[in-house]
DNA sequence: ACATAATCGAGACGGTACGTCCCGTCTTGTG
DNA sequence: CACAAGACGGGACGTACCGTCTCGATTATGT
């Protein structure tokens, strides 16, 4: 996943001749993700990303063995650490990052990126992997941290399903995201409305009986 | 989106020369979603349905006009119709509509199938429009439909946020295929906590305050 | 050094498909020729053939396995069948000869591929023996007949060396063509001026003593 | 044609800094006569002389400005001057030039750049024009030199043509390499006969009546 | 002693061409 | 006509070198 050689390292000793151009570094990697976000990884091409880069070929490998290796630092790189938010309430904490995964899905690269990603992870190839491990789980840990935070604050009952809890703050999102569905509700509307459906349906796990 | 001329047309006159063969056809079929599945769109090629068909590349396209319509038709011949439950009530309509889904992801080719449209959908290409409209956009209506007759039946409260529901109730499900997220628990299991949940949680749509 | 497969086989049986292009047969072997005249053996490349012939690198290499045997192919083609001259006198013959090998150097193609085909000959490599024993070879057994005539007509004393006198007749073009040395005479009287020459000292082969 | 800057400057000032080694300069001049003999202008490259002369490729490119350069360097390098016979006799010092001709192309590395220079020579490639005018004309001239001498000695008629003369003595030489032609005969018996035979046919320049 | 300066090797740089593979199209003869 | 076979022009693959360009290290000299 790491590049053939570091050229960042730490390190004792330099290695002799000339050293690995910083600027190819950065324009090999933006090129590469632009693509993959355009034509998807299957479609890009390693000339298309060394043309665009204005790079030789021999360049990119040199530095990364294969497509995958290179798509999979590229989008590390695109990795933008979120917050873990400290409102005081439960339900603040769960509006903040639902607001944050759609800010995120709509307006930066890694909203881009995640229908494409939807295969690879769903196959389970390498990609795959790294995208779900370093991106997807990471969130929804957090998702998670807030909510046992929320148990221990009282904010919800201690034998309350975590993980359903989960999946049904995040489900509604990214299923928007991928069917492309248009609201007219602002990400914060749509947010709280979730928020405080599931909060709301939490407190009762029972069988609903007649209403 | 049809193949460039029917075989199967109902009418009146018979075109001269050599009828097309039905089995070949079938083949083509058949071999384009296998290879859809196991290798994804953009992967697959024309010439590699031809060999698995035992087929000449010709024969392909002169029924279709591209690889598009021809994976669309293929997708729509696995198209399997879910007939709408009626069990009584909203609850066990919507766990029955929640456990077929569920089966369908996990089981069959449709399952197979969805995570690579993920990415047509969301590009809104030709194929994943079809795969919308044909395939997602009937589902979601039909959740729509259950919940829509549960207002009726006054199972819900009149001003209940159907799209909201929707989403809650689909939107799990979605996300566990996509992430490949293993449960422990069966499939009726989970679809009753999913509409346990969502349903008393639908009966509160103010601010969640203390509990 | 034949193409891959004949595609002018005499032949029983047709193979099935579609046939190769004789358009892209000659605009290959015109390209080749060009290409190998312009810029020698080293240094023209496939890929600049392919583009001036119009055509696809696998066309070429569909025909033939490699550059030399490509070349080889173009170079017979621009064999130009000499005549054997039959004025009724060894020296016109061999006038005729001379001239014509001068003509030939100087204004066709052949003359262009000679000094290029000069290393590949002394090297022996497979380029070099094809253009040796089909270029070079029927040329000079064309003097040696002429010549061999002359001694039957009784022109030329029955031991004269036949070898040497070739050697003596076209050693002195050839290394005009090499060294690019101009003169001002015509073909013609060079040619004269190395016949009556040779075939004077072809009477004599004893040691020259004083004169 | 020279270094760019000549380590063995005679000369009054020594340049600050690291002087150039001459071990380098030699072992670059060996492995590029090596090269260019082994392998022809065009397929031998920079990269291959650096790495048998067991050194960089900046070192190379410091000292000649291009291929052609450093080749022609090396070229200089090998010539061997040949000393003007003086056997006393006109037909003596032909033969000795002649036998020293076939022995220098039989023998030595001049024989084996020959055949690779023909081409370079013809097309008047820079390199070409220095072979010519260091090695090739030199040595007609000797010819052209030895011939004068012998009309001034009145072995030849005072309007003997020199050029034709020379070209007829060499140019079975030059074929008989270029074809790479193997005789049965010595050096020296070759160049008896070709001497013998252009000597006595110079005598009679008219046209060749019945014998 | 020590700064100065041109050398040295190593190796990364943007490129070009390689020969292979497969794409989707086109063009045959046969059924 | 439909069909299989397969040639077509084209494009990307990953490799190998090309000649150029930096590097740190080395090696002389002129203070």
């Amino acid at each position: 996943m790491r590049s053939v050689e570091d050229p960042v390292e730490s390190s004792e000793r330099r290695t002799p001749g000339r050293p690995r151009s910083a600027l190819a570094h950065r324009a090999i990697l933006d090129a590469a993700i632009q693509l993959f976000v355009e034509e998807g990884f299957g479609a890009m091409s390693m000339e298309g990303v060394a043309a665009r880069a204005g790079v030789g070929k021999t360049t990119i490998y040199r530095r990364w063995d294969s497509k995958e290796d290179l798509v999979v630092d590229a989008i590390e790189e695109i990795i933008i650490p979120v917050p873990v938010p400290d409102t005081g309430s439960l339900r603040g904490d769960l509006i903040e990052l639902l607001v944050a995964l759609q800010r995120s899905m709509r307006h930066s690269v890694v909203g881009q990126v995640f229908p494409r990603m939807a295969q690879e992870v769903a196959a389970g190839s390498a990609l795959g992997v790294v995208y779900r491990e370093r991106i997807l789980e990471p969130r929804t840990r957090m998702v998670d941290a807030v909510l046992h935070r929320g148990i221990e604050r009282g904010e919800l009952p201690v034998r309350a399903d975590i993980e359903l809890a989960s999946d049904l703050l995040i489900g509604p999102i990214i299923l928007c995201k991928l069917t492309q569905r248009l609201s007219d509700r602002t990400s914060r509307q749509r947010a709280t409305a979730i928020v405080d459906t599931v909060l709301f349906g939490l407190r009762r796990t029972q069988p609903v009986g007649d209403p």
